[in-house]
DNA sequence: TCTGGGGTCCTAGGACCC
DNA sequence: TCTGGGGTCCTAGGACCC
């Protein structure tokens, strides 16, 4: 068996955490740049608001019902999730942190030494009582199924946080009221498939025949309906590694200079560089876009893009900033005003790498000691401390839109909060 | 005025090889 | 009229996820 447990409004609950003033308030968390909604507790549901609502266009609502707005915070969230995933670890040998508010946990074995409901609850409690962070278990043979009874755990507080489809009687009651476009693996276009070929619920496509399916479907389609008759073949073993990297970000006003839209690019190819350091991989290719802003119609409009790869792969910050500045080089067209840039790394490869004879770049060692120097500063006196000049200052135009952001308050000392009793 | 960011896997088709 | 068989690798695009 397989549990879930899925933390519920998950960047909406840990800014309430910190703010307790908020509790039964609604709360909203927006997108970097301040731009859409990305989590929201029920209460904002209940007022109306939706994920994805761009902010400007739901202004009204949040100034009548006094509506809580963070920006989102990513390394508290991410602080969070940590602990969370923690505590799990806890009661269960083998955790699969699926996604950063998301875990999977392996049960077998566990049942015969256990009831698996109130194992898990209490699991869900300890959660609940360390961190604060409302948690919600679904428990089943298969992770499709077990992600289906964590959002009846989540829908009806009958089930005190642990649902459980543990036999086929439930299986079945389950997969007839379940929303078809909700279940994991089936998006829009397999939805609109399914509903054409006169399917409309999660169990009348479990009950098709084999046939059937993989006559319409591929790999994923026919992996999904195995899930959904509880015989499991999803497998979310961590990835370790990462296959790309990609820094990428709006900006809080439009540019128009290469020198700023260098700026930003080299501090993303750094972003990028620090990542790739961190999980001790080297990249073979550099790609960098540019583009204008898509919702001005007044305005001209322009995408392009440019990859370099490299002879030896590199995780050196100079090397890469270098190559992705003479990409900004071919793809710059002036006269244009940029709303967003980005720079993505990939063919990343781990452990020995092959050298070339003729090497362009001198003392690669070297120089790569001086990028972990770089990370290991910046990790200790905060992001930027010390940089390359071409990524320009601390405070640029072009910087993110970030008007409510809380503290630091896991992760940062000078952020610690300060409790009045 | 203001509209996010970062991933994975799968498949088909082209290019190329012997 | 008839023109082989069997591979690999790469890329772009689709679909999906949080």
């Amino acid at each position: 068996m397989w549990a879930l447990v899925d933390a519920n409004s998950f960047f909406a609950s840990v800014e309430k955490v910190f703010h307790p003033g908020l509790r039964g308030k609604p709360v909203v968390v927006l997108s970097s740049n301040d731009g859409i909604i990305v989590a929201l507790t029920p209460e904002s549901k209940a007022i109306g608001l939706h994920r994805g609502d761009p902010i400007f266009k739901v202004k009204d609502i949040v100034n009548r019902y006094n509506v809580a707005v963070f920006s989102t915070n990513m390394m508290l969230y991410a602080a969070m999730s940590k602990r969370v995933a923690g505590i799990i670890r806890q009661s269960v040998d083998r955790v699969d942190q699926y996604s950063v508010d998301e875990c999977f946990a392996d049960l077998s074995g566990y049942e015969s030494h256990y009831n698996l409901e109130e194992y898990m609850r209490g699991v869900a409690d300890r959660i609940k009582l360390w961190t604060d962070i409302p948690v919600s278990v679904g428990i089943a043979p298969t992770k499709t199924l077990a992600k289906i009874g964590s959002k009846f755990a989540k829908k009806y507080p009958g089930y005190r946080s642990v649902c459980a489809i543990d036999n086929d009687q439930k299986r079945r009651k389950a997969l007839s009221l379940f929303e078809l476009d909700d279940v994991w693996g089936i998006g829009r276009r397999t939805y609109e498939k399914l509903m054409s070929l006169g399917v409309h619920t999660p169990l009348e496509f479990a009950d098709k025949s084999g046939d059937w399916v993989a006559r319409h479907f591929h790999k994923p389609g026919v992996q999904t309906w195995k899930e959904l008759n509880g015989f499991p073949c999803i497998d979310t073993t961590e990835i370790l590694q990462r296959q790309n990297i990609t820094t990428s970000r709006s900006f809080g006003e439009m540019i128009t200079t290469i020198e700023q839209v260098k700026a930003s690019v080299a501090t993303f190819a750094a972003s990028c560089a620090n990542k790739l350091r961190g999980q001790g991989s080297s990249a073979g290719v550099v790609t960098v876009f540019l583009c204008s802003n898509f919702f001005r119609k007044d305005l001209e409009q322009y995408f392009n893009a440019g990859s370099y790869k490299f002879e030896v792969p590199t995780a050196d910050t100079l090397e890469i900033t270098d190559a992705a500045m003479h990409i900004v080089d071919e793809i710059y067209k002036p006269g244009i005003r940029y709303k967003k840039s980005g720079v993505m790394i990939g063919d990343i490869t781990s452990g020995c790498i092959q050298n070339v004879l003729f090497d362009p770049i001198d003392k690669r060692e070297e120089r790569l000691r001086l990028s972990f120097q770089l990370d290991r500063l910046n990790q200790k006196y905060g992001l930027k401390t010390v940089r390359l000049a071409v990524e320009g200052e601390k405070s640029e135009p072009w910087k993110v839109k970030s008007e409510h952001k809380s503290g630091n308050y896991l992760t940062d000392i000078n952020d610690l909060l300060t409790i009045h009793i």
